[in-house]
DNA sequence: CTTGACTCGGACAACACTTGTCGGAGTAAA
DNA sequence: TTTACTCCGACAAGTGTTGTCCGAGTCAAG
């Protein structure tokens, strides 16, 4: 089980953005977080796909929130960038090989893929519980800003 | 996100062997699940390594659970397989680019690795509340032990 | 209106990991 | 002693992620 990279440094530009008052450029983003520009572009063109920032065009453009920050969700970042379908699939291997059950038998899902959907189900839960408000609440957005205004 | 299709398989194997009386070999379970034998074989060797699973070689060899199947959680099997790292790893990006925070201020983990560290527990707490016992329960074990039987 | 520079967007390699396979060392029974 | 069967490690192929680049479009300034 693993986590795009990617999500982190989203996460972190969400962040940022939440403070900011107009477009910020991927440039700037990237050198705020001392990151690749030309990956962390890619992870916000996912964040544009997904409709949680806007995009402007031409000088003086950049990303913007679609939405408050309370109304964000670290899951809704985490699905935009990592994906959004589940981490196991269930390939039915019940119906495969010599002890294969029969069709009928197999209307509800197998105790083996319920208990994956249940702890994946709680995963996005406390996911969900928290927004990009509340992670920049937890930090001093004072010299965020600062440093917003001073290298703009 | 994403979890090894290895997982799957060795549930259902773990399952098989906790109905089992003597050892199983790994051509045995392949041909029980319909799966390729030198593969699972790999994943069966994860399971040894983490102790959950005893080898027996030579003639009528094969693999023998080491504890009870209510002793096993699903989640001792998914990190024996799929390892037991963290999901997300935090860079402390927090601490490069132009916004560097100074070290003093990063005590604490930030927000966003401990929201992810929360889901994950969520998770791995969910997994751990579902033993094998209870995988086994929710199938016909009569049906498995025959067709056990019958290929022995 | 022209110029210019700056922006995002998708197409293009390099790397790492997972998946899949094989033959060999060792062991227990016959 | 022989034999056949077991697990175990090393060896390729495929797939997805990581990382980089240059071009099309756009807005502001002169």
């Amino acid at each position: 089980m693993k986590i795009s990279g990617g999500v982190e440094w989203s996460l972190h530009c969400c962040v940022v953005l939440s403070q900011a008052e107009g477009p910020v450029p991927t440039a700037r983003l990237a050198d705020l977080h001392g990151v690749s520009k030309s990956y962390l572009a890619k992870h916000l063109q996912s964040l544009a796909r997904a409709g949680l920032v806007h995009p402007t065009e031409g000088r003086d453009g950049g990303y913007v929130l679609t939405r408050a920050p309370g109304d964000i969700t670290v899951l809704d970042v985490v699905q935009a960038v990592d994906g959004a379908g589940p981490a196991f699939r269930c390939t039915e291997i019940r119906q495969q090989g010599l002890l294969a059950a029969p069709p009928e038998q197999c209307t509800a899902p197998c105790g083996i893929a319920k208990v994956m959907a249940d702890a994946e189900r709680a995963w996005r839960n406390t996911l969900s519980g928290v927004t990009i408000a509340d992670l920049a609440a937890t930090l001093d957005v004072s010299v965020l800003k600062a440093t917003l205004e001073a290298s703009g």
